[in-house]
DNA sequence: TCCACATGGTTGGATGTCCAAGTATAGTCC
DNA sequence: GGACTATACTTGGACATCCAACCATGTGGA
């Protein structure tokens, strides 16, 4: 699973599927592939530099979306909302983070219903230092150049707007 | 889960990066995100494209890559290289193939280490009828521009050769 | 006031992915 | 020929994700 292959296996697809007479589906095909395969690589990296710290991508995600509110607390359900899982996937991150120190729950005062998720101290100094870990391991040197990168967001905000993810600005 | 929300978060973290004062890597996390995200909106699409016909995004691309090869057989570690995953991975999907009766496992001539796997009719015919479905209802309109499309295959390619996935043309 | 419906969170189940470790077979080198 | 190493596959374990179903709490209308 390691050895580079001798050629693209994406664009061997892309042409098998031309051959197959799906001219119009072959490139739409490789391109949303190559997202797939790219996603793949990005988290081993992101996994292989978060694992030091005893954090997942899914747990690092929530534990910075923490950090980054005013109180350092969320109602579980607008963290899921907000990175955009399914609720039992909170639900999931939460217990393991709460199990390592570095959040607790605790009730809303407002509504019994819902659960807040709080940043521990723990919490916070880890969250920053695996941020520090991953800008200096991945995001100084994604392997995207600077034009794709900035091609890269403008053609996938696009996609996850049409797609529903948010609102037309 | 499913509500729009009223912004773009990714455009916000990016935001929030820049103002912690990691400038240089906001753009590249904010792709890397996008990506992911991405990845997640394209596979719940085409996962649900594939339930009709019991089958996963994983059990498809093996099934369909097994109808590309000529005789409808591979070795799993040659299946585990092409697609890219843990060789265990390809050991979960062929035994549930398999129970379905859509792949059997036959046993190398020359190599007795080797697994083979090998399409069965029925296989062979839900490969075709779940791609004529991706193509139809999925690869046909993607939500990506047909310049856009191009870029992705573009840059997605450079960043996987990059990346080890195979060699330099 | 009371019931229907919506919202928030959890539990249980199915899948997929990876890693570590183990077994079997091949290939290599002295 | 025999030992060492490499390759092929499987098993067991840890995680994450989704879905379906369930319980508790809120809300709104008759």
């Amino acid at each position: 699973m390691d050895q580079p292959l001798p050629r693209d296996p994406i664009a061997e697809a892309q042409r098998n599927w031309q051959r197959r007479g799906w001219e119009q589906q072959a490139a739409p095909m490789a391109a949303v592939t190559a997202i797939m395969r790219t996603q793949q690589l990005l988290m081993l990296r992101i996994e292989g530099v978060l694992r030091p710290f005893a954090l997942t991508f899914a747990r690092y995600e929530l534990l910075t979306l923490l950090a980054f509110t005013r109180r350092g607390e969320l109602p579980m359900s607008r963290a899921s909302s907000l990175l955009q899982v399914h609720p039992t996937s909170v639900t999931n991150a939460v217990d393991r983070l709460q199990a390592a120190g570095l959040v607790d729950r605790a009730p809303h005062p407002m509504d019994r219903r819902t659960t807040l998720v709080r940043l521990t101290p723990d919490g916070r100094d880890l969250a920053r230092r695996a941020t520090d870990a991953l800008n200096r391991d991945v995001f100084s040197d994604t392997g995207f150049e600077a034009d794709d990168v900035e091609h890269l967001i403008r053609i996938l905000a696009r996609f996850r707007q049409q797609a529903g993810d948010f609102a037309a600005e």
